[in-house]
DNA sequence: TATCTTTAATAGGTAATACTTATAAAGCGC
DNA sequence: GCGCTTTATAAGTATTACCTATTAAAGATA
């Protein structure tokens, strides 16, 4: 069993065809057929069901693949090792974001990121939460960024900044004008959020209403802040936006912004990564960038961290 | 780079000499030295300082050494994978368990184990939890059998028997002779313990007094519960005995055994595996054999389980 | 210092194997 | 049936993993 014959394995698992993997693999055809045929001699099983068209892979096969994706990717980190002893910034680098925070945050360090390191290929990667953590854990990404805490034990977190919620009310709204909100002075049967499944919503729910049982005037199914705010203006209900997200309003638009009453309800955004993450080095030279990119637009002290898992109790951070 | 490199770079680095490592992997010394050396030159570093006796491993080496070994644990796992398709009980497999639980448990099951599955090597090691905890989580062994709850997330427990505690008393002591004993009854300060670290320690710290800033009489460097009793039988204190411990004492020694009034307090003995063992299959196997071996002799309902983890409450099981 | 012992590296040759091109065979759509 | 696509097979080549024999270097011993 060699490292070579698991790559074209995965290789054929993923194109389900002999001719296409190995030309992805830079051999031939033959040579690819041979190899697999010398694995699943090795481990006397058949990997894929060649009668099939696409190619199957059979029962036994879908675990052999995922083992031997275990092995490469394991395998590739060797270099990755090396790198770190040399404080080599280099590589492919994987970097998950969520939704609420891709749009505001990666225009601020993205393009510093990759000029001041050309050797780094940077893949960035928009998924919710649970879908993040999901692969961070198996290794199909290097760092996320998301709002935290995650409260699990194989991830480290550090935090980056703190971003407090503006609401963002209508002219016809009972609080509007008024120079500080409450968050529990709202009616949550106003509030506009979006789609379940976003940790926004969770966040949200923790800060002042139970959302569960509220159904909402609507379902919506693709969410973006843009879309909630477009809503609030045609007085349709009431929102919330992270900080940064107002930077980017037009003036009416603004003038509809209103501040919470200190301590202001915040997301922590967090770094987050694997305890065991070999490119640490990597991932302290974002968090230095990160930290210098947003301490200038994010000065928020006295506030209220809100948690992204359900059900927990805010942390005051002065 | 292929998985043999690596499986020698691993020999060198255990026995720091590459003629022995050549002959612990079956080849000649110029082959593992020359297979060594285009690792080394593949990866661009030196994972080998030769000039030292005995060889020493380079800073850089030993994090690859590391690497080496969980690729080429993740390799041996494919024949696993294949093995519990099969659903063939066979191979190696690592079982860690407790010195507690050991002298007990061990001669109810494995003659039974190997003799039912001939094809499978067992190898059973004996160590406190934290470092069987420890190894089970780096795969260098496939199955643990503990005092549990442990409560790590990476781990799947299943309880096999729930084993009472049983005081043993010297006839000097004032609870002597009384049907039923209640814990909190006891003077933490006539306890003897085994040393530190063990488990079985927290445990009983849990169920009754704070040990903790008791230092004792002795300090037990080695602990065994037979020392125990022969201390407890010169009358130099009290002592508890998990029950399967108590049916091999003497007959003067069984009168000195006071039972704890329902619901006694208890430990609670299961395997523990990692959530993703492939190995499951056999690991059902050796669930269902101690089920059976222990089922006759611990038949015990109304207990208390002690957890083995510092300064957690007892929970009670019917 | 000279000699012996131990150990790793090197040289040169061989066997195994990973790869190539060319071709055959099988399955599918028309 | 015929052409198209795709995988398997055959035969040859280049590579490489391995061997034996030898050299080189470092320590130990006299």
């Amino acid at each position: 069993m060699t490292i070579i014959q698991l790559k074209y394995a995965i290789a054929v698992a993923e194109y389900r065809n002999f001719t296409v993997a190995a030309d992805k693999c830079f051999v031939t055809q033959p040579t690819l057929s041979m190899q697999i045929q010398k694995l699943e001699a090795e481990l006397d099983i058949t990997i894929f069901d060649r009668t099939k068209k696409p190619i199957a892979i059979s029962d036994v096969g879908i675990k052999i693949i995922q083992q031997c994706k275990k092995i490469v990717s394991e395998s590739e980190k060797m270099q990755d090792v090396v790198d770190q002893d040399r404080g080599v910034i280099g590589g492919n680098f994987k970097i998950g974001i969520v939704p609420t925070i891709m749009p505001t945050l990666l225009p601020l360090f993205l393009d510093e990121l990759v000029s001041n390191y050309p050797m780094l290929k940077v893949l960035i990667y928009e998924l919710p939460t649970n879908e993040l953590v999901n692969q961070l854990k198996n290794n199909r990404l290097d760092l996320i960024i998301a709002s935290t805490p995650l409260e699990d034990d194989d991830l480290i977190e550090k935090p980056i900044y703190y971003e407090p919620f503006v609401a963002y009310l209508p002219k016809s709204n009972e609080h509007f004008g008024k120079k500080e909100i409450v968050p529990r002075n709202l009616y949550s049967n106003d509030l506009l959020l979006l789609r379940d499944g976003h940790c926004f919503r969770n966040s949200i729910e923790n800060l002042c209403f139970d959302c569960s049982e509220y159904v909402g005037k609507f379902e919506l199914k693709s969410g973006s802040f843009e879309t909630l705010v477009n809503l609030v203006d045609q007085n349709l209900g009431i929102t919330f936006l992270p900080y940064l997200h107002t930077l980017k309003l037009n003036e009416d638009q603004k003038e509809m912004l209103h501040n919470f009453k200190n301590p202001k309800p915040a997301r922590e955004v967090s770094l987050v990564y694997h305890k065991n993450e070999v490119k640490i080095h990597i991932i302290d030279e974002i968090k230095k960038l990160l930290f210098r990119v947003t301490k200038k637009k994010l000065h928020f002290s006295d506030v209220n961290i809100i948690s992204p898992i359900k059900n927990r109790e805010a942390k005051r951070f002065t």
